[in-house]
DNA sequence: TTGTGTTTTATTGCCTCC
DNA sequence: GGAGGCAATAAAACACAA
């Protein structure tokens, strides 16, 4: 290349190793750092273009007194030293977008909770009111679920006693119930089930890659239904 | 003073582009 | 095929604690 073959020979005597010039002169070879104001110098030559087009070089060689291939090394290790501290800003800006997101996740989460607790509090006030108390004591005491419970709160409470069991994400949700049918989205059996609605969350969250049913509702006469005749959108309740 | 870690300068080898 | 870029690495220079 363009570089000066500055090569130290072998120094074949002790006077050579110890005459003071010649060591001075032939020993550039020994790594010399730049003076503070040739940094300063390349630094600002760097902030206007981080590449360096031959003319420029030789120009910055010459001012700086310095070998062309002295600051195209310079340029070199300078724009890796720049690519490094380029990618710990982009990495400190990623994790501050992650954290970011993983609060309002779980803020998210904490008021999806909340509302999941509202909902079965509501459902379970309702339902007392349709069954007050006494009407069918011992019955209740055998089974949580009354026999008279629509068929979409029977299977809300299958449902959740899935989950409370701890299932592995099985597709079934009861081993003695109804297998399910759809191999789509939704495990859900709606043709068992025609007057329900199923609100369904795609990430429980647990991992299993499943989906389960967060609520199922009855469907009220003000129903929405879709083309098909299906239900749509959330129910009404009664 | 010395051992050790970090920074800076320089080399090597490979790759791409013209 | 030569020039120049980059990644990996070596080695000197430097900083600093013990």
């Amino acid at each position: 290349m363009e570089e000066i073959s500055r090569r130290r020979p072998f120094f074949s005597t002790a006077e050579e190793l110890y005459e003071e010039e010649y060591y001075d002169e032939l020993l550039p070879e020994k790594k010399r750092r730049l003076t503070p104001e040739q940094v300063h110098s390349l630094e600002k030559s760097f902030e206007i273009e981080n590449k360096l087009e031959p003319e420029r070089k030789t120009q910055l060689a010459k001012k700086l007194g310095l070998q062309p291939r002295q600051v195209a090394v310079w340029f070199q290790n300078r724009r890796a030293r720049w690519k490094t501290k380029q990618l710990e800003r982009d990495y400190d800006q990623l994790k501050s977008s992650y954290d970011s997101l993983v609060s309002d996740y779980e803020s998210i989460s904490k008021e999806n909770d909340k509302l999941k607790a509202e909902v079965l509090s509501l459902m379970e006030k309702m339902n007392a009111e349709e069954h007050p108390a006494g009407e069918s004591q011992a019955q209740h005491a055998s089974n949580p679920v009354p026999t008279d419970t629509p068929p979409c709160l029977q299977l809300t409470m299958k449902v959740e006693d899935r989950q409370s069991i701890g299932s592995d994400g099985s597709a079934v949700v009861d081993d003695d119930g109804p297998q399910l049918l759809d191999s789509g989205d939704s495990y859900f059996p709606s043709s068992h089930y025609p007057d329900c609605v199923v609100a369904v969350d795609e990430d429980d969250g647990s991992d299993n890659g499943g989906s389960y049913f967060e609520y199922v509702l009855p469907v009220t006469e003000q129903q929405h239904h879709d083309d098909d005749g299906e239900p749509i959108g959330w129910f009404i309740w009664p």
